[in-house]
DNA sequence: TTGTACGCGTTATCAC
DNA sequence: GTGATAACGCGTACAA
């Protein structure tokens, strides 16, 4: 237990050699010859002594540290995308400085994310305001967004094959001779919402059929609860709900087998996005369309480590392919 | 978009005054005039100058930076305590250093964690080893241990009473009638999972019944639904289930229903822990004790907070009080 | 190969 | 009140 956390000085002091010899010991391909370097980790044992990063960061210019901005942990599939991003960075070598966006001071929060001179930023957060993203990409800063973009090529991004992946779902439920086919979108300004229905939408007219009926719900259970009721309200009823995400599918199959004691996916056919957890539970079984979570986080950090070794790539923005995983929830 | 970002020196510069001026500017209760702390002000709103936290911890000895060391984030709880800590961390005017501890090379990412001098950690772990806890201790590092406690005081703590709220579903399975009550264990060495199981037993020793059965199931779905086919096959049936988190209460739940048939809560009793989301959906709507995760938080961060503060506290272990709460799959 | 000297951006100390 | 100056701990030209 001792005092003060030794510096390279101590360390250079009790080894017998330069501060410099102890910065070099420590930096891999510098000039050392193995014998001070030997004596330099002996001394270091000793003392216990570990480089400062922050010292480092300031000499340098660069921190090693990435920003994360996440929100909606509560979803599985956010949940998942921090922890894997966080894995694969910090395997790579880099720190994660964390920042949850749902208090309402966010705006005040992120320069003091950049006031720790973050080396970039990525921002796992579709229902993030695009505001800040523009923002930092304005102050010059390295920055990937995930799982939304925006328009006019102003920041890169990375997102799954929305469109495609409507269209799948299309596909299938027509296959399956479904012609009532509802969408219960998320949030009407994300890229994501957006996309997932003109992807069904689009699908379903090229085979000649129209969607029946739209609603939203904010990509959370509560909501989409009170949306899928509506739905299932008309008359006639839908006869398939694609949901914008599994959060509202699982809430939607719920309502329908015990609200309304609708058989599904006899009578009614209902299908996720994220392919997360839950949707594999034995007592829901939905059918979800897989956005490839570790594909999409392994490209955004190949972006943004892309735009740190200063590769000159402009924006750009990756699509990930999806996937259909059919469970007991349709036909 | 400027080149580099602008330091005091700029500011000062532009300002007409001196670096110091400008640090006081930012230095709440400082000796500066009205004036030049406006000229600052100004001169900084035009360069889009940000002081620089980096610089800042280098000479203040204190990064204000918290090291939080996350796994298992597909657990709901805690993702959710993840969050929450994170929330009420940054709304102090901390940043968070985040490591998940889910890759073998854990041990070697500790010191690059203590490497960026944060000023505390906070260990929200039921499933990290003990070691890392004791290590960060003897390193001098203010620690504090989330949902886990250790023997011999060496590392403070805050957990839920697991004891009384396992003796609590006791008092619930003596009163609804339950005679062969089985407990599946998380992990072995772990507090939470060895006091739940105790305050169980003991309760139950207190009303002439005895501990029929007990399995582990490491607190995950697949090994704890193994264990549930283990208990189930015995004869005679236990008449109840206590599991020692949401996870496998969940697969327990599924397991009797669709595997084995039973009607729960006629013939069978589940009861989870944490009281995390899933077990409130309407499919499982299950019994479980809520740990109270905002309290547990908040105690966190006032124990961590007070030995930042140099408050001269020992070791000290809070313990938060737990709370049953009565759903669909106890009688 | 090694050591010296300076810079990284900020705060604390001390005269003025 | 204000401005020099010295830390804080480290990397790195440059000289030796």
């Amino acid at each position: 237990m001792q005092k003060k956390t030794a510096s390279s000085a101590d360390v250079a002091r009790l080894a017998g050699v330069s501060r410099s010899a102890v910065s070099r010991a420590y930096t891999p391909g510098a000039y050392v010859s193995p014998e001070t370097r030997q004596k330099v980790l002996a001394a270091a044992e000793m003392l216990s002594y570990r480089p400062n990063a922050i010292a480092r960061s300031l000499s340098k210019q660069s921190s090693q540290l990435i920003g994360i901005v996440a929100s909606n942990l509560d979803n599985p599939f956010y949940a998942q995308m921090l922890s894997t991003l966080s894995k694969m960075l910090q395997q790579q070598g880099y720190g994660i400085l964390l920042l949850i966006a749902e208090t309402p001071d966010i705006d005040g929060l992120i320069p003091r994310l950049l006031s720790y001179q973050v080396d970039g930023v990525i921002l796992p957060a579709a229902t993030l305001g695009s505001q800040i993203a523009i923002e930092l990409q304005r102050s010059g800063k390295p920055v990937v967004l995930v799982n939304r973009y925006l328009r006019h090529d102003v920041v890169s991004s990375v997102s799954g094959d929305n469109i495609g992946g409507g269209a799948a779902v299309a596909d299938l439920l027509v296959r399956t001779g479904h012609q009532r086919v509802a969408y219960l979108a998320g949030l009407d300004d994300t890229s994501s919402s957006r996309d997932r229905g003109r992807g069904l939408k689009d699908q379903l007219a090229r085979q000649r059929v129209a969607l029946y009926a739209e609603d939203v719900g904010q990509y959370e259970r509560e909501p989409g609860a009170v949306a899928v009721r509506r739905l299932l309200s008309l008359t006639p009823r839908p006869d398939a709900i694609f949901c914008a995400n599994d959060t509202m599918a699982l809430a939607a199959l719920e309502v329908a087998r015990l609200e309304f004691g609708i058989d599904v996916p006899r009578d009614l056919a209902i299908v996720g996005y994220d392919n997360s957890a839950p949707t594999a539970w034995p007592f829901y079984q939905l059918t979800s369309v897989d956005q490839n979570l570790p594909e999409m986080a392994r490209i955004a950090i190949e972006l943004l480590t892309g735009k740190l070794a200063g590769r000159p790539s402009g924006i750009d923005h990756v699509t990930v392919p999806a996937r259909l995983v059919e469970r007991a929830t349709t036909r």
